[in-house]
DNA sequence: ACTATGTGCAAGTCTGGGCTTGCACATAGT
DNA sequence: ACTATGTGCAAGCCCAGACTTGCACATAGT
């Protein structure tokens, strides 16, 4: 899955530095953006080759120069994966809360191992 | 920054797996968990404690058990920060679109170089 | 107290990947 | 053709981190 890889391009700090780079300027090549960033032209040619392989930046050449740009639909699809991810998480939260609750009223059956696990809300602030 | 630490947990293939995990079912322990993988336990505690770090997981004990379970906030606002990101790209690249096409309309000036290298000024006297 | 089950800690191994250096090739201006 | 500047490839160094094994400690049931 392209998920993968785009994680993992983005887990990088220096990759992100060159995006954020990428995004708020023209199109530059690697030389360019090896002359801002504390690390040789060969490491931030290798970066960006990672980030092509995930689409996350797109190259051209013009003239003797390859020029990088950003590419936003990766970044906006695994946003979207992770906020929807999210969202999914926090109703299962509520659920289990309400399982819990529920548990609570009912107690001394002989559910009462079960309902332990309804401390789940006890362990997070409110 | 915590984007940093997120972004690390995430890109690992089994912390997201135990994350889906976690966030399919009731909260269950690293031994429960390294029961579904193919890693001893100690590996999925130490994966487990990464995603405590960064508050990707929260954990409570129970009896003699420890029971992790998966907060959704650091992941949404992730999520939220990938989409508003994206979002400012294409901005950007929309910006950059229509800059181009005015100088396709007046080519010929002398404005063509100064277009060609707006990182020229960059580079320089670091 | 004894046993079974679960957790915590501490090496230690090993692979991946981030970075560098060195050199050959490509392109543009003179 | 000559030179300056930029790109591409390859080998190698080095460290973070993913995983393991082994053992000691903690808890619950009998």
């Amino acid at each position: 899955m392209t998920l993968d890889r785009v994680l993992a391009a983005l887990s990088d700090p220096t990759r992100r530095e060159l995006l954020e780079t990428l995004g708020r300027n023209q199109p530059c090549s690697a030389t360019t953006l090896a002359a801002r960033l504390p690390v040789s032209r060969q490491a931030v040619v290798q970066h960006l080759a990672v980030l092509r392989d995930c689409e996350l930046v797109s190259s051209y050449r013009s003239g003797k120069e390859v020029l990088f740009t950003v590419r936003p639909e990766q970044l906006a699809a695994t946003g979207s994966w992770m906020t929807g991810l999210a969202a999914t998480w926090e109703d299962r939260l509520q659920s289990l809360k309400r399982q819990a609750e529920l548990g609570q009223a009912e107690l001394g059956r002989d559910e009462a191992g079960q309902a332990e696990l309804g401390q789940a809300e006890a362990g997070k602030d409110g």
